[in-house]
DNA sequence: TTTGCTTTTATGTCAGACATAAAGCATTAT
DNA sequence: ATAATGCTTTATGTCTGACATAAAAGCAAA
């Protein structure tokens, strides 16, 4: 019946998505520093050996994350920092490829402790309870998976996506690629020491119990506790 | 010498934009519910008098902020909601056209307490002393434009973005789309009661002070108040 | 029913042309 | 010298038609 299930898979890069990436990566590097005009469209063609019109595609990509403004006559500039939108899944995977990991683990890690707290809270005052089960679901997964480091990623992610969720606020759940993109700069910059990895399942257990028995302050509190138990092991890496 | 100076106005909107604008606001408001296939670009381009070139480069910015995906063959479908990136300027400033107002504003509020306490607080610890001059800077237009509703907008939404900027956090300073927004929630709002605007001012010099005698728990405090201010101005409008 | 081939189709890319607005320059007027 | 005016240039914006490409859908054989 269903020959192909893949309807959830991401579309192979093609041309103007790799000519936006690499455009977006000289932006963040600082190649083009904020207010300073890019190569017109007609160079960054010959560039890229592409057609302008795919030119003009990746840079209406960049355009809507808020990198970059185009003018007729005046060119296309660079849009001043404050404007771009950093928290946009693309973005952050460049920037983590691009470093420093360790503030970039950092500074997202600090807007984690500011939201997660906040989305717990609000999950156990929302009573969602089709979202709750959410939680619950991915926890088990978690549990089942507390010994295989690789396994564990996965569920632990949906975890948190779940708690956004179930805030029932419109605007947490676009936090989703925020928290995937700290997880993923967090076991990366862990795996370097090769320590063991700290055992979070009762701590998240915490926290889908508080909000299973409608208990906000008490979902806000065990969100902070397991994020401060992150904090302090990004933070040895430092030193 | 400078016969143009307007470096920093928006480009007037031209089709592109108009197409793209529409659509994302179809899809907003469920016109075209997540996992739908939008009508071809060939079919999108007779609906709205424009070529496929234009339709394309429309659909590229919605591709951009999370809202659509493209697949050869399939169409072009809408993203699960979770993909939205609704802090995006642009989003939110369609979001509360369309409506409803309340949740809108109760919602950016609830993310603005769990934001903004936070980046109070690192702007207190960080002391970068520059970016706190741009705070005190803002304040002080405030405080002139005290009796001015008009006036004062402007200068508020400075001071909130200031903080953002002072905090060192290179993720925060993407929020101030969002504060904007909410402000601009918050006096449609208000605006309807025309009630007496609330003394702020003396709020806001706390939040400085704070930060300015780099205590962080101080500075937490005093945004909390403010927003906790806000938020029963806003609550009123629903009772 | 499954497997593999073929056709169809909607997106992706290209090339060339013209439209448009605004920056830059030169000219003129004050 | 400075400021207003008009012309020219130029880079983005749009349009058209064509072809490339991948994948869904349909067909046929095993």
């Amino acid at each position: 019946m269903f020959r192909a299930m893949n309807r959830d898979v991401a579309p192979a890069e093609t041309g103007a998505a790799v000519i936006a990436r690499q455009l977006a990566s000289a932006i963040l590097r600082g190649e083009y520093p904020p207010e300073s005009i890019l190569p017109g469209e007609i160079e960054l063609a010959t560039k890229f050996s592409a057609s302008r019109t795919s030119v003009r595609e990746a840079l209406k990509s960049l355009s809507a994350k808020g990198l970059i403004q185009s003018r007729k006559k005046a060119g296309t500039s660079v849009r001043p920092r404050a404007d771009w939108q950093m928290l946009d899944r693309d973005l952050l995977a460049l920037r983590l490829e691009i470093g420093p990991e360790h503030s970039f683990a950092t500074d997202l890690l600090a807007l984690r402790q500011a939201i997660e707290p906040a989305a717990a809270a609000a999950a156990a005052q929302h009573q969602d309870k089709a979202a709750i089960a959410v939680i619950a679901a991915a926890f088990a997964e978690m549990e089942a998976a507390t010994h295989d480091r690789t396994r564990f990623v996965d569920p632990d992610l949906r975890f948190h996506k779940a708690i956004l969720a179930a805030s029932g606020n419109e605007f947490m759940m676009a936090f989703g690629a925020m928290i995937e993109a700290g997880l993923a700069a967090f076991i990366t910059i862990s795996l370097r020491h090769s320590g063991a990895p700290a055992p979070s399942v009762p701590l998240h257990h915490n926290i889908l119990k508080a909000i299973e028995a409608a208990d906000p302050e008490a979902a806000r509190t065990a969100m902070e506790t397991l994020l401060s138990r992150t904090k302090s092991n990004i933070s040895q890496d430092h030193a």
